[in-house]
DNA sequence: TGTTAGCACTCGACATCATTGAGTGCTAAC
DNA sequence: GTTAGCACTCAATGATGTCGAGTGCTAACA
């Protein structure tokens, strides 16, 4: 027994209606509101086979009919296939950027709320991650007599900083010396490839060398936080407004996830290089999200994906216009990126 | 009519009865578990008596009561004024601070966390604001032929950057002399003095002059974004813990509150000087809190308060325990500045 | 004068029970 | 293949009764 037409429309006025009401819909409501040629006789029919087909559930014998995971499976990707994902809300989300901030953390804070109170979901913001970077540019400032803050330029625009010890005194001139011969040496190299150059050099037991030294640790810690990007979440309470999270306890263990944001970065990092991903309820792989859908969009630099946004929302979930909504941002932040490049 | 030694006692008992329970609490409760030598109905005179000078609230008429505001505020001055607040996990909190991490904003992010695990409240931290900075060194880094990287270190040890244009090609040299001039010019001002240095030059419309301007109008933007320190939220979702919000409704106000980051900072900010504050349910001046407390503790360098590290959570909190591990969260946080500074 | 025992009273919490209504599955007729 | 009809199920709702914790008051006692 396949699906065919008419099975399908039914289906599709089944899920419109559950994500509209949360309510399980029986076959009346759907002979009045979408099918008016069908008898709710025949609806019922129809549902009882696109039951046993495994694309709605019945929480109890007397109850209409709820979506299973495969019917929204089945949705959104008729939803992606039709490449029907307008970036809506161009021009509203442009004008939420007007200002011009500096520094990526806030730009990806202020994404996360625009993006939450937009679709009235959870929202996430990752940044770009700082894996690949390559070093443009080196600098020791000095900051008390004995330390100095080194700074690293990447063209990443991403910058980094540490307070280093220099042994004993040192010049500012000292320190421009040793900043000119790091920029020359390091230049053009990513972070790993040169904390090697550093860390390859002769062991002359110098203040100079164990400033290198100090260096080269800091360059792998840097890495090390680069290597996952920020995450900035937004409106981690809208989840409340859904009656499925009037349960405290399922509400304690949503918010909980959103608390560690290690799951979450794992999360969004899977199939980062697509440019939308949806993980329907167990498909997430999260427990505590099973009634839950993750829809992701990357945003990218040239070819390469720098970041993903996201949206945790109920698997009822307004999928068109979410989808719509995050290209629109997506499209926002890679044209944000590409100025910053300059 | 007083209040005497006795109708303080059982007051107290009623309270910590009632931070352990959230049960309104009966006579024959403090009879029994507390008070043995009295009996319930002796309790009960009393507790009518106490009720009638406004200490306890009786949620309908035969319940038991419970605490008011006005309870709980002299319950905890009693507790300031005895100066019992010891700085207790002292250890288990410098454990958490081990591996020394290098920004600002993940020390405070890590506190709160830290905190939050601690209490079982919800943690805020806020990081040192940074109105008094003064200046120490300047520094344009190149960063492609047209623009420069912009870096002011500061006395905080904090540092702020922005990417300045350069009008047109500027060798390295030529930026390194600039950066000096500006060192010499700013160093030991404050942000705005130093803006106003720069803003007060004589107008010649050279490639400098317009840098020089642009680099002014950024030094703005960080004092007004350092104005307000930086805000990290731990454990958001520890408040679902308390049975006093299994209320969805009142759950989700709370949340929004933790949301809005400038009435969070605004609260913080409120007697920023004091060692401790604590404010109690109405106290705190948001509506959405009236049945929370907010306990804060500063923390300082040298005689100056640098930040504050808060706790939210139901009226009925370990006042005593949270006040001691804020305080102990309070010392750590300027043992860490002190030897930024070193 | 302060303390206590006793007692009537109040009221939320909880369990029970009947009612209602939405929804289904099945069958027979069209 | 579609539809009307009907019996059946079951959550939700609301009424009812009981239970128990807790109070306030009074009278007796030390």
């Amino acid at each position: 027994m396949g699906i065919d037409e008419r099975k399908f429309r039914i289906l599709q006025a089944i899920i419109d209606d559950y994500i509209l009401t949360a309510i399980p819909v029986g076959s009346r409501t759907i002979s009045k509101k979408y099918e008016t040629s069908l008898s709710s006789a025949t609806i019922r029919n129809e549902m009882s086979d696109l039951e046993e087909l495994g694309y709605l559930d019945q929480p109890h014998v007397s109850a209409g009919r709820v979506p299973s995971p495969k019917a929204y499976r089945l949705y959104v990707d008729q939803l992606l296939q039709q490449g029907k994902i307008l970036a809506a809300n161009q021009e509203s989300i442009r004008a939420h950027f007007q200002d011009r901030a500096r520094q990526m953390e806030d730009v990806i804070g202020h994404a996360a709320q625009v993006l939450s109170s937009l679709t009235h979901y959870t929202a996430l913001v990752m940044s770009p991650k700082g894996t690949e970077l390559r070093v443009r540019n080196v600098q020791l400032v000095p900051v008390s007599s004995s330390s100095a803050l080194l700074v690293i330029v990447t063209d990443g625009g991403i910058m980094r900083d540490a307070v280093i010890r220099v042994g004993g005194e040192m010049d500012v001139e000292a320190l421009y010396a040793i900043s000119r011969m790091l920029t020359d040496r390091l230049s053009g190299r990513t972070l790993s490839e040169a904390r090697q150059v550093l860390s390859g050099e002769p062991e002359e037991a110098s203040r100079r060398q164990q400033m290198l030294s100090e260096i080269a640790e800091f360059i792998g810690e840097v890495e090390k936080q680069n290597a996952v990007g920020k995450l900035a979440v937004g409106g981690s309470s809208n989840i409340l407004n859904f009656p499925e999270y009037s349960d405290v306890e399922k509400a304690k263990s949503f918010l909980s996830v959103l608390e560690t944001k290690e799951k979450l970065l794992q999360l969004l990092e899977q199939n980062r290089e697509m440019a939308f991903t949806v993980r329907i309820g167990p498909e997430t792989g999260i427990p505590e999200l099973v009634d839950c859908s993750l829809v992701t969009a990357s945003y990218r630099l040239g070819n390469q994906t720098q970041g993903t946004v996201g949206v945790i929302g109920p698997t009822r979930m307004q999928y068109g216009q979410v989808l719509g909504i995050l290209r629109a941002m997506g499209e926002q932040l890679s044209r944000l990126l590409e100025q910053d490049k300059e």
